[in-house]
DNA sequence: CAACCTCGAGTTCA
DNA sequence: CTCGAGGTTG
């Protein structure tokens, strides 16, 4: 009797396979990925082998896939269409060859190998060269017969070429059964997904899932409008020929009657041979037009294969080789939430841990409350996991019938669980933040990481554990005090840490204290006191100045003393700074924790190198009404705010009008007393003359002559791929000292393009929008001429 | 005011 | 890399 345990799996499994069949083949809505699956119908399998009484007659494993619809006839295959076995690591496959090697006697066995396409497999019947009848695999042993909708697919041949015989083959045969794939290229699906949302219509999840759907549209004229294609890869039954010897041979007589058959088909012998082909075709997959999930290898010669045989359905002298699976099922554990610099607080999910693409992945964002929500994920969920983008993984789904009970809809906690200040979502706004601000200890430790970070005071060697421990035991309030702090501190902290987390530090084992990082670190921060305007901006954390718009404000006003002084409205004669930044900027100054932060910084020894004076170009800017029309009040728009500058020169003169004066000036009755009432509020009245006052202060520091203009002022520029003589941020440089501004996205006003090795997605959208393209050689060649 | 173009912020793993 | 949202422009 087997085991009660194993019997329950088997059954459970049978059923989970037999639904996922069900939702694929009959209601052609996938739910769960093709690797979840192949490990389902594998664990099956070695259950069944292991105790082969656990085998029903109607398990899953008997059948190559797949159940016909009742919309299309039925054909019985001739010959059955096989399924292969597959192999997902170098050592299942190293299995396979071993064991062909020992049972052919052949040192390298010479197998024909190509890619697997990832589409749906279906047979062609010619008939004295004439395309008879076309059908899907279904179960192997009959499938759907399809003819109509395929004689829309243009790269199949309604007639097989006559190769001419003799040398090219054996000519056309009598019967001719071709097996192969047909799928939808890529660009075809996009442009099929771009026209489907632009008229309402379903889009594809995927062109695996397009080509299928196609064919079983009952209406061919919906397939032919659809972008197919087709490889041929193996016979079925023939008659009125002598077939060729090997695989090999195979293909290229079917090449010769006119069938496609992949460019990439090779011949590899041996363990290594093959190995080799399926890295060069793993490196090349992202850049094919059509989607592959791996390669599949099949011994050339018929005579050895004939040897060999089958087990159940499959061949055992072929086998297919996957590539990592680019999405797969796991199991969520928790939801948790991480609180950011400026206390967005993002919602990610703890996973049990799944290969996917190449990694083992355990945890990914959520973003936010609305995409929680979206989802429906919930702790004990099966989610589907994919790595978007490449790297960074993605929850794409959940399969609602894997859902256990009592679960319920998770939401956003109310309290901040670092410092346990409340949580609030401003209306309209998409994050929810917490409301502690530099009470919380997470804001601090952001706030630290962000000012050791490389593109701000660059220490390096401070990580966030180390910047951890630092708030957690109360040596570090501010970022000021990292200056403060000796070798023994970071080695203490270091050691508490460890001790706290119970993490042994190798100083145990070697019995003597190791201080050199310490000292390294120490010496990174004695290093960063050295820094630039546009760093030391970035590096406070305020909120909306990033790196570009730091290095704007460092351009524009060209000192910090002044930028310290500048009252709000005045931030916006900076291009690029708008009412939200210019406001969150005042903002920060306002705060006399940050202007003390800033001072004790300097007091610390910190030196910003590069003052200079404003740019000449604030000039035209510097006006009475533009100054007023950037205070934001209420009913003055930027014509009547130049009337008021015209009447009245100057902002203390207008702070001595009484209302009806503004009316003599111009502006309607209840634009002037909006006006009126504005000036008569002290928290008002006081910036406006600071503003104006420090307008003059600028006037007056403006140098008289512009700066030499670079050769290549103005232009937007960006870098994409790897440069071999230099690093990016060495380009970047090295442009923006010639003047150009160095961004991260193309678009049509991009000057142009420099592309290293491995350029991507913006090369692609740079060729797309005509803009011009360098390659490194031209760079160095225009860096040299202007150096 | 809508349609862009950018920027900021948060993020994963080896 | 991707989202959301700020800024500019026609």
């Amino acid at each position: 009797m087997p085991d009660n345990a194993q019997q329950q799996r088997a059954a459970e499994l049978r059923r989970l396979i037999d639904d996922a069949n069900h939702r694929y083949h009959v209601l052609d809505d996938p739910a769960l990925p093709d690797a979840e699956y192949d490990r389902l119908l594998r664990e099956l399998g070695e259950l069944e082998a292991a105790d082969p009484s656990l085998q029903t007659p109607d398990s899953p494993t008997l059948r190559v896939g797949g159940v016909p619809s009742g919309k299309f006839p039925t054909v019985r295959h001739a010959v059955p269409m096989l399924s292969l076995g597959n192999a997902f690591s170098d050592g299942e496959v190293s299995e396979f060859v071993a064991r062909i090697v020992r049972e052919t006697g052949e040192d390298a066995p010479v197998f024909s190998v190509e890619p697997k396409f990832d589409g749906l497999a279906i047979s062609l019947r010619y008939e004295d060269g004439l395309f008879v009848r076309g059908a899907t695999r279904g179960d192997g042993a009959s499938g759907e017969d399809v003819t109509a909708n395929l004689r829309t697919v243009k790269a199949i041949p309604l007639r097989l070429r006559d190769a001419g015989g003799g040398s090219a083959g054996p000519g056309i045969p009598k019967v001719l059964e071709v097996r192969g794939e047909v799928y939808m290229p890529r660009a075809g699906f996009e442009a099929y997904n771009a026209w489907a949302l632009a008229h309402g219509a379903k889009p594809l999840a995927n062109p695996r899932n397009g080509a299928a759907g196609s064919l079983r549209q009952l209406d061919p004229a919906i397939t032919a409008k659809r972008p197919l294609a087709f490889f041929a890869y193996s016979l079925g039954e023939v008659e009125g020929v002598r077939v060729p010897a090997t695989h090999s041979g195979v293909l290229a007589w079917l090449r010769g009657l006119g069938l496609p058959v992949s460019p990439l088909v090779e011949c590899a012998s041996g363990l290594d041979g093959v190995l080799d082909y399926y890295r060069r075709i793993g490196e090349a997959r992202d850049t094919l037009p059509y989607d592959i999930d791996g390669v599949v290898y099949k011994l050339d010669s018929h005579e050895l294969q004939a040897d060999l045989g089958f087990v159940s359905r499959a061949p055992r002298w072929a086998i297919a080789h996957k590539f990592p699976a680019q999405e797969e099922a796991t199991i969520v554990e928790a939801i948790e939430v991480n609180v950011g610099r400026t206390g967005a607080v993002t919602p990610w999910v703890l996973m049990q841990p799944v290969h996917v693409g190449g990694v083992t992945v355990t945890r990914a964002t959520l973003h936010n409350a609305d995409q929680v929500a979206r989802l429906d994920v919930r702790v004990g969920d099966s989610v589907i996991v994919r790595r978007a983008g490449d790297v960074i993984p993605e929850v794409l789904r959940v399969i609602p019938e894997r859902r256990p009970d009592g679960t319920t809809p998770w939401g956003m906690p109310e309290r901040c669980p670092v410092c346990g200040s409340e949580i609030v979502r401003e209306e309209g706004e998409v994050v929810a933040r917490c409301s502690g601000e530099l009470v919380c200890p997470a804001q601090r430790v952001q706030g630290l990481f962000h000012f050791a970070s490389r593109r701000a005071m660059d220490i390096e060697g401070l990580g966030e554990r180390l910047i951890q421990a630092l708030v957690d035991f109360d040596q570090v309030k501010s970022i000021a005090d990292l200056y403060g702090l000796g070798v023994e501190d970071f080695v203490e902290m270091k050691r508490r840490a460890d001790e706290r987390d119970g993490t042994t530090p190798e100083t145990v084992k070697s019995g003597k204290v190791a201080t050199k990082w310490a000292e390294n670190l120490v010496a990174a921060i004695a290093r960063s006191r050295e820094t630039t305007l546009e760093r030391f901006l970035f590096a406070l954390g305020i909120e909306h100045v990033g790196e570009s718009t730091a290095k704007a404000l460092a351009a524009w006003l060209g000192d910090l003393d002044r930028i310290r002084r500048t009252p709000w409205p005045l931030f916006k004669r900076v291009p690029d700074i708008g009412d939200e930044v210019a406001r969150s900027l005042g903002h920060f100054l306002d705060q006399p924790g940050n202007q003390a932060v800033i001072d004790a910084l300097l007091a610390a020894g910190v030196r910003i190198a590069d003052a200079h004076p404003p740019s000449p170009k604030l000039r035209e800017g510097l006006t009475l009404a533009q100054l007023l029309a950037d205070c934001g009040i209420p009913k003055l728009t930027p014509l009547r705010a130049k009337q008021l500058a015209d009447a009245f020169p100057d902002a203390a003169t207008l702070l001595d009008q009484e209302r009806h004066n503004f009316v003599i000036a111009g502006l309607p009755d209840d634009a002037a007393t909006a006006f009126a009432a504005w000036l008569s509020d002290e928290a008002n009245a006081g910036p406006l003359l600071a503003a104006a006052a420090m307008q003059a202060e600028l006037l007056a520091a403006l140098p008289e002559d512009e700066a030499a203009a670079g050769p290549l002022d103005g232009m937007t520029v960006v870098i994409t791929g790897t440069l071999d003589s230099m690093g990016r941020d060495e380009a970047k440089a090295k442009l923006e000292a010639l003047g150009a501004k160095v961004s991260g996205s193309v678009s049509k006003k991009t000057g142009f393009v420099v592309a290293g090795a491995e350029a991507g997605s913006k090369l692609a959208r740079a060729t797309e929008l005509g803009v011009e393209v360098w390659d490194e050689a031209r760079l160095l060649a225009f860096l040299g001429e202007h150096a």
